[in-house]
Parts: structure tokens; sequence; C-alpha cells
RNA sequence: GUCCCCAUCGUCUAGAGGCCUAGGACACCACCCUUUCAAGGUGGCGACACGGGUUCGAAUCCCGUUGGGGACGCCA
């Protein structure tokens, strides 16, 4: 048997942290098992649903690197099977229309939650004779649900979940314009396109056990459910859209690495004994359903940004090198020189180990990025209005000129040559050249600078300082 | 209110009765390295929610309490 999962979003939104791992999750049971996994819009909700948000989900996915296979499924255009399902089920009497006004409907959800029956909705039509109806109210079709016994859904993670059947509500599944409620949608489309196993959000546990009775009602085989508890946020409560969750897009555009993004939010209630750097390929061979667990996890930016620091050590420097002039180039309206591009191509995996986001290299690359005159921090600017540092550099400035071959050792040996006969430390050279040559305090090795920079640059931003 | 789920360091987790005076990672602190900042190295701080059982033995099994979360729509 192939396995077939589905993601399934319902756009009316952006993608956010828990829809993303609710997908990562399938796509890489999927991939284990080398089954499929489909994509399939939730747009019933014709209403909330937009365009915009289909747009953004999908850009969301394919950042983080999950391509699905076949056609995306658009539930909307499903509509007609769902319908026929429903009539089929009426004409079996499997389920039957109700005419209760939303009035009513009210009042027996106030008595229900007042302490009164388990049930919120008190079949009143499931036996009625429809000559009853009112000829006021377009019926609802509402499925008919076991009134005794109990139900249990051998659920991949969470274990057997019994409940009785006296807490199952014969619930709508074709409104009264005719159309589907999700409830419906999902039962038919997840049988139709074949889904072996069912992963999603455990905010949907309860709906596993209505959607069971479904699929029994339907005749059909019901999937495997696994339902994987939710991401919450630092303050342990579910992260949603309206709980200020924030899309994927928003990590991206903070300079995450889709590569982190996987490994964070796999690693965000799944395990694999001490593993913590995982790749996507060891994942896909690993990743089980078993070691899912149960408890929900909190978002931990520290740990993303941790995760992010590795892999962009282990990112291809042209390909960052590329995302970083991008970055710099919508940061400022003067134009990247060819000089400058070589430099950052040389510089950049110096760049790199000191920072966590791609944004913090293209902070930090203006060293190399932007041609003289350097803009200079308080620092720099205070260490070079020292008399004594301009002594250094331009007696520096000319040593280095000296310098045979434009290497680390050759530059480094020269310049602490010079702190020695001066009797100074090391320190209170480097520094001043730092300053000079960077406009900073901090940078990369002063001597790595200086190769990338190469002899002219170097010797020129040296001159310019020292004046 | 009803139903369901969960419970190991601040956070993510290892742990499936003896290997646990509970391991790893992030964060934090200290030290080392050092031309700055990082990175790296070494060490430190730090948890089995509580109460009962079961057992020779429980973080691991059972019950209860407490705490947290989720679901109760003609939303998905």
């Amino acid at each position: 048997m192939t396995v077939v999962t589905r993601f399934a979003p319902s756009p009316t939104g952006y993608l956010h942290i828990g829809g993303a791992r609710t997908a990562l999750f399938n796509w890489l049971f999927a991939r284990h098992h080398a089954g499929k996994y489909v994509l399939r819009v939730e747009d019933t909700d014709q209403k909330r649903s937009t365009q915009d948000a289909i747009d953004k989900i999908f850009e969301g996915l394919s950042w983080l690197g999950l391509d699905h296979d076949g056609d995306v499924v658009y539930q909307s255009q499903n509509a007609g099977r769902h319908a026929e399902v429903a009539a089929q089920l009426l004409a079996e009497g499997k389920a039957y229309r109700c005419y209760c006004s939303p009035e009513e409907l009210a009042e027996m959800r106030e008595t229900a939650k007042a302490g009164g029956p388990t049930r919120v909705y008190d079949n009143r039509w499931r036996d009625r004779d429809p000559s009853q109806a009112p000829a006021d109210i377009e019926p609802v079709v509402r499925i008919k649900m076991p009134l005794d016994g109990e139900t249990t859904i051998s659920d991949l993670v969470q274990g057997d979940v019994t409940r009785t059947n006296d807490t199952l509500d014969d619930f709508v599944i074709l409104r009264s314009d005719g159309t589907p409620t999700y409830m419906l949608a999902v039962v038919v489309d997840d049988h139709d396109m074949g889904a072996t196993h069912v992963i999603r959000g455990d905010d949907h546990l309860n709906n596993a056990f209505r959607q069971f009775h479904l699929y029994k009602a339907c005749g059909w085989e019901v999937p495997a459910f696994a339902h994987i508890p939710l991401i919450h946020g630092a303050d342990g409560a579910k992260m949603s859209k309206r709980h200020g969750a924030l899309g994927v897009d928003h990590y991206a555009d903070l300079g995450i690495l889709p590569e982190t993004m996987r490994n964070y939010l796999l690693r965000l209630g799944w395990s694999h004994g001490d593993d913590e750097i995982i790749s996507t390929q060891q994942a896909i061979e690993w990743f089980n359903l078993d070691s899912v667990g149960r408890s929900p996890a909190r978002f931990d930016m520290d740990r993303l940004l941790n995760l992010n620091a590795h892999y962009l050590k282990e990112a291809d420097p042209a390909d960052l090198s590329a995302q970083v002039m991008e970055l710099a180039a919508a940061g400022t309206d003067k134009s990247l020189s060819p000089d400058a591009q070589n430099r950052l191509t040389k510089g950049i995996s110096g760049l790199v180990q000191r920072v966590k986001t791609i944004n913090e290299i293209a902070d930090s690359a203006g060293l190399y990025l932007f041609d003289a005159p350097l803009t200079f921090n308080d620092k720099a600017r205070d260490l070079l209005a020292n008399p004594d540092t301009q002594k250094h550099i331009s007696e520096l400035a000319e040593i280095l000129g000296g310098v045979t071959l434009w290497d680390e050792s050759q530059l480094d040996t020269a310049v602490r040559e010079y702190a020695e006969r001066n009797e100074l430390k090391l320190g209170q050279v480097a520094q001043p050249l730092r300053a000079a040559l960077t406009g900073s305090n901090v940078s990369p090795g002063i001597f790595e600078v200086m190769v990338v920079l190469g002899r002219d640059e170097t010797l020129a931003r040296l001159e310019q300082a020292s004046t």
C-alpha cells in the first residue's frame, strides 16, 4: 500500500509556524515511505478564503522546500461530489434534514452549557416526519451519530482514545444553501484522494470521532490518524494567527534559512535520541510517527537562531553573497561596484562566522560592500582621533606598502614586527588598523580583512584615515 | 459547564521498572583561546508537579489531586 498524506490548509491567512510543521511532518512521512504528499486547499468557506492567502501559503511552502505530488486540490471544486455523497446518505436514511432556526440552535447551545444534556443538538429532527417541516426554512443535512456505545480512535501519536457516543452530536454535513461543511468535505476528499494517513494538529482530535462515523456511514475505510500536539507561544497558549503567531515569511525576512526552519520544526515534538542537527536527508530516513511527543512544545527563538548560525556556516557562500547583495541593494541607492561584489564573495565566510541571520551578514558587510569613504562608528572615530594612532597608521601604511606577498601570514609578520619594535601589544596596533580599514571596532580578523580588500584598497583606506 | 489530551532543567528533549547520585541541546555564568567581535574548548547552574498505590525496586505502571492545553459553529 502506498502511503498518501496530505496537508490541507484553509486559506484564511498566511502559513504560520504550526501549519508549517504539520506540512513538514506530512511531507517527511510521505517521503520516508516513498509515498505521496498532496496539497489541498480547504476553501469550502468562500467568504473567508482569499486568493491572497492561497498565494502566501504556497509561497511559504515552497520556501520551506516542501514539494507536493500531483496537482493542488481545491476543495471548493468538489462541492458537487460532496453534495452527491450527502444525497446518498440521505437516501439511505443515514442522514436527515433538520429545519431548526438559528434561534432554536442558540437556545440548545445555552442549555447544554448550563449543565444540560451531553449533546448540544437534541436530535429533534432526527426522526421527525418531514411533512412537519416549516415552509420558510431551508433545511441543513445532519448525519446520524450512534446514540449509545463508545468509539475508540487508535491514533498513531495519541494512542487509543475513547469517547462515549452520547457526546457526539448529529453534525451538519450540508448547509442550507447546499454547500458542504468542512466535516463532510475532508472525509470525502481524503477518501477520494486515497489518503492513508491523516496527520494534523491535535485540535482536530475531537473531529476525528465525528469523521470516523462519517467514514463508516459511507462504507469507506477509515484512514490512520496521527494528531500531533500544537506549538505554543512563549506564554504557553496555542499559537494561532490571532495570538500573534507569525508566518514563515516573517522568518524568511529575518534571514532564517529554510533548512534551519525544517530542522527546528522537526525537533519541536520529535526526537531521535540526542541528535540535534538533522539534515533533511537524514530526517527523511529517520522520520516516524512513534517518536512524536504528545505534549505541546513552545516556540523558542534563541534555538532557531542558534540553529540558523549553524546552517549559515554550511550554506553555499556564493548563494549567501547573492542574497546579501540583494539585501544591500535594497537598503541603499548606491549601486555596488564589481570590486565590492568580489570582496564580498571573498570575505563572506569570515562574516558568516559571527552572525546568526542573513540580515546580520548584510549589516556587517558594509566594510566590503561600499567603496571609500567609509562611515565610521563612534569608537572607530575616537580611536582615529588619537595622534598616536595617526602615527601608527601612517607608518604602517608605508610598511605594508612594501610587503612583497599580500597574504595573511606576510601581513601578520609585518604588523607584529612593527608592534614589537615599538613595544606595543598587537591589539594596540590591530585596533587602529581595524578602525581605519572597516570604520568599526568590530570586524573579522584584521589580516583577513586586508587580504579581502586587496593591497590597493587597503592602502587607500589607510591613506584616507591618516589625513 | 461538558468532553478530550498533556505533565522530566527557564526552553526543546533523552528516558519505554533496575544502565539514572536522570543524559544531550539552547539560553545563562565562569574560565581558556585571542588583534576586536564571534566561533571554538573546558567547567558550572539547573528538572522527574504533588499525594497515594503496585513492586525487592518507579521518572518509567495504576488511581487521585493540582496545573496547563485543546474541542464543544450552517469556521476550518
